[in-house]
Order: structure tokens, then C-alpha cells, then sequence
RNA sequence: AUACUCACUG
């Protein structure tokens, strides 16, 4: 079953959902029962693409038939899709149902509400989340403070995102590069470019390697704040140590440059780029 | 290391 689940898994994050479906019936007919993790794999795939009714069906349908109950995953990825498509008055009955099944929410669980709620500008019930949390005993993990770090960039302030940060690592938790990337995302959404780029020396400092992200954060940075040219360079110089980019790290800058007037440089950096084969996409 | 949640872009 593992290692069918491992190889459904598998065509499922390359889209290959119809060769996961033959799969499937492949290992019924060989008698290897699916399991609640095979079809919370199912689940999972169909509820990022916002196939919540699709992910439904495997419940109600595929599942009930051979009396497999769902888990707390199971449902977790149910309250995600419902969170995607911004239904979140959907998810929070999900979240009572699952209870009512005997299913407990868990980390995850309170993360995906958190993080949609704040996406949704919902401060109140953010906090009720958070609130829910204590009373349940849920200890936050690195990904709740991420997002309320997030949060409150957004909805608050630096100021209070630092705090936040204070407070996570008296409770034992290192900032990782998310943490990071989240911070310099709203340093340079905030116009603050300079903290940004010292941001990023502080990371190398504490020994955190920057990532795409990381570095497509700053490139988006520059360009936004019409300084496509120094992302041109950080781009150039980066490509130049191996690092590989992707599409959003190549594109704002071409767009950039345009945009502030620098036609011919951004010709000579597509060429430059193609040139080099310094080009994932 | 069989499945779920957080950062850039959309």
C-alpha cells in the first residue's frame, strides 16, 4: 500500500491524475485494499485546484463504499480547498464536522484557518483561532508564527511582527527562511529596501541560506521600486554562482526595465539570459 | 521521509 500510495502521490503532483486513477483500480485488482492515506492523497490534489466538490466525492463516494473513515488529514485538506476559494463559513463547518466525527483538529488544522482568515482580513477570528488554540492545548509551531507574522505585517505593522518574533524564540523557536522571506517581503512592500538588503545580511549571518523565494522576493522588490537595474545585477550575480531561477525571478525585471525606459537593456538581458542557458522557467 | 497548513509570483 505504501508504495502504491507513494506512486499515486506521485502522478498526482505531476498532474497526471488519470494515470493515478488507473492506479488505483490497478491495486484493488490486485487485492492491496487503498487506505485513508490513499485517498486523502485523492483528496488533497483535487482540493488544491479548488475541486472541493470533486474531493467531496471521494468521501462520500469512494470511501463510504469500502467503510474507510476520514482523518484529520483527510479533512484538513478539505478545509484548505473551502479556504482557497475564500468559503470559509464552508471550512468552519467542516471544522465542526470533523469534530462532531471524532476527528481532532490539529496544528494544521488551526494554520490553514488562521492563515485564510488573515487573508480575508478577518482580525476577529483570527484571534478566536488563536484562542481556540490555547483552550485546546495546540502548541503553535513555526508555520503559526510564520503566518501570524505574516498577519500582522499586513494587518498591523513591522513593529508588531517583531515582537512576535521576540516572543517565538523565548517560546524555542528559530526563525527560519520563511520567517525571513516574509519580513523582507513586507520591508520591500513597505518601501523599505535598505532594511531589506540588511535583513538579508542578517540571514547569512545566522547561517540561513537564501532561497528562490528569498531572492525573487528581493528581485520583485527592486523592480517595484523601479531599481530593476540592481535587480538585473543581483540576478547576474547570483546566476553567476550557480543559482538557479525561476520565471518570477526573470520576468519583473524584463518588465521592469522596459517600464523605466531601459528598452535596450532589457533586450540585452533576455539575450544575455538565453545566452547563458541562466534560464529554468 | 506514503498524505494535510506558512514566504515571492499568479
Amino acid at each position: 500500500v505504501v508504495t502504491y500510495n507513494s506512486l499515486i502521490q506521485g502522478l498526482c503532483n505531476s498532474g497526471q491524475t488519470k494515470q493515478a486513477d488507473l492506479l488505483l483500480n490497478e491495486m484493488v485488482k490486485r487485492n492491496i485494499t487503498p487506505d485513508v492515506v490513499t485517498f486523502s492523497i485523492l483528496v488533497n490534489t483535487h482540493c488544491k485546484k479548488r475541486r472541493v466538490s470533486r474531493a467531496e466525492a471521494v468521501i462520500d463516494e469512494k470511501m463510504a463504499q469500502i467503510g474507510i473513515q476520514p482523518n484529520t488529514v483527510t479533512y484538513n485538506s478539505l478545509i484548505h480547498g473551502f479556504c482557497l476559494r475564500g468559503e470559509l463559513d464552508k471550512a468552519a463547518k467542516v471544522l465542526d464536522a470533523m469534530v462532531g466525527k471524532g476527528s481532532a483538529p490539529n496544528v494544521v488544522t488551526y494554520n490553514t484557518l488562521l492563515n485564510a482568515y488573515f487573508r480575508k482580513e478577518r482580525i476577529d477570528k483570527a484571534e478566536q483561532i488563536v484562542n481556540n488554540m490555547s483552550c485546546r492545548g495546540i502548541i503553535p509551531d513555526i508555520v503559526t508564527y510564520n503566518t501570524l507574522v505574516k498577519g500582522l505585517c499586513y494587518v498591523e505593522s513591522l513593529g508588531a511582527a517583531k515582537e512576535l518574533i521576540e516572543s517565538m524564540q523565548d517560546c524555542g523557536h528559530t526563525p527560519n527562511i520563511v520567517t525571513y522571506s516574509t519580513l523582507l517581503d513586507s520591508l520591500c512592500k513597505g518601501g523599505y529596501l535598505d532594511k531589506a538588503l540588511s535583513l538579508l545580511g542578517g540571514m547569512l549571518k545566522v547561517g540561513l541560506k537564501p532561497n528562490t523565494v528569498t531572492y525573487n522576493t528581493l528581485i520583485n522588490g527592486l523592480c517595484r521600486a523601479r531599481k530593476s537595474n540592481d535587480a538585473m545585477e543581483l540576478y547576474l550575480r547570483l546566476c553567476a554562482k550557480g543559482w538557479q531561477p525561476t520565471i518570477h525571478s526573470y520576468e519583473p525585471i524584463v518588465k521592469g526595465l522596459r517600464r523605466e525606459g531601459f528598452s535596450k537593456e532589457a533586450f540585452g538581458f533576455r539575450r544575455k539570459v538565453q545566452e547563458d542557458g541562466c534560464f529554468l522557467g
